[in-house]
DNA sequence: ATTATTTTTTAGGCATGTCTAAAAATAGTG
DNA sequence: CACTATTTTTAGACATGCCTAAAAAATAAT
């Protein structure tokens, strides 16, 4: 049985492996769970011997094949509690991914199982994100593209948002921007990597750490 | 916040302080808890500094007014997911216990209240206990009666069990006991304290074990 | 190739929650 | 009222998960 520590690890682990090719370092996974470098270390050594990532000294971890499923399996619980949540419990998308960080913890596969079922099998949860199934299969159907790579002039409709702060959300809702809505790129400035986009009739700018969040589907 | 240990001695004092008005010794709490006496004596030094419990050496604990508060807070909790897991996801009875020992310890008010909305505000969890409402009040309509306590030839309904082990709730299935059988005590043996009923048109003899856990309403 | 910088690990410490063994306090008995 | 038995607390230890400060290794720069 993992502790919620380790599966914290695990997940984040997973997270930034889907960025980049190469073994995770210690800093790197340091910053991601906002902790310091040496308390890395410690946990990677106890996950290594778990036989859940490999590690070597100096050279950085990665899952291995159990280590990824498990992450995967906490993923599957996290998603679909925020569909619980939203649809079922009338939460907002943007103030349920605190409490799917307290439940994904929940261990109990029949109550994971039987949860996917009384939501009618999802296929993503409220924030455009796939749900994997039982097995841990699911599809990366996310050919998304964030608003900051966005040509001029192009149009999309937003299919996912990045996890991010309780502040993010508020400025989504502030803006009335939700998966569905239509956003059209109007124009692009270099000079701060900002975005003047086009939403519902109104011109908006957004900075670019914003429109680096935001994931549009085109046409 | 209370970390998970801290909510479950809470509980557990609060269970205990059902059966008796005087404080609760370290011991019976030890036992409760299944550790070592030791062990609580540090833990109720703790809840005692936060104010949870009054607790002078040598003498017992017992809840404050915002101790007991807490502990009633986290029993609807536990309650409420009773209700969700057998009524919406389909599991037994049985089997809903240990999952919503889990679930008792996520933290977030709201979601608990949207869950009683969701629930129909149910009065009762899938074993007969009252759940307290959103201030902590509910009725003790348990005027309920332990088998081993009804007199000969007295019949009623099952309205409760002790929250015990799945043991017990395997052997409550075997003999298809459940909310609502009928059972009349037959006879009562004091050598042994075991107790003859009628089930269904059928003798079975209880140990004093079983007794003690399964209560009826008469008439 | 040597030095400087950054990254990573080690060493030692702290808080939580548990344990065993021993000491202290309380309760029970004649 | 002493003496014993039980209960409870203390002392010291261990595992987990985190920290700071310092050492070691890897990487970058001169
Ligand atoms: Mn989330
Ligand atoms: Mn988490
Ligand atoms: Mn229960
Ligand atoms: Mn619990």
């Amino acid at each position: 049985m993992l502790t919620q520590s380790e599966e914290n690890y695990l997940k984040a682990i997973y997270s930034l492996s889907e960025d980049q090719k190469e073994a995770i370092s210690t800093n790197l996974l340091a910053e991601k769970m906002s902790t310091k470098p040496s308390s890395v270390t410690d946990m990677v050594k106890k996950l290594s011997v778990k036989k859940l990532i490999s590690y070597q000294k100096y050279q950085g971890c990665e899952l291995t094949v159990v280590g990824k499923k498990r992450a995967i399996q906490i993923i599957r619980k996290h998603r679909l509690w925020e569909v619980f949540l939203v649809n079922n419990l009338n939460f907002g998308w943007d103030e349920v991914h605190e409490i799917a960080e307290q439940l994904e913890h929940i261990h109990s596969s029949k109550l994971t199982d039987h949860l996917e079922e009384y939501l009618g099998f999802p296929k993503v949860d409220p924030h455009g994100d796939p749900i994997p199934n039982k097995n841990g299969v699911f599809e990366k159907i996310n050919k998304s593209i964030a608003l900051s790579d966005v040509d001029t002039a192009v149009k999309g409709i937003v299919v996912g948002v990045e996890d991010g702060s309780s502040g993010f959300f508020q400025f989504l809702k502030r803006y009335e921007i939700g998966l569905g809505t239509e956003i059209k790129v109007v124009e692009k400035f270099n000079f701060d990597l900002s975005v003047l986009v086009l939403i519902d009739g109104k011109e908006i700018s957004f900075s670019s750490v914003v429109a680096n969040k935001i994931f549009i589907q085109i046409k």
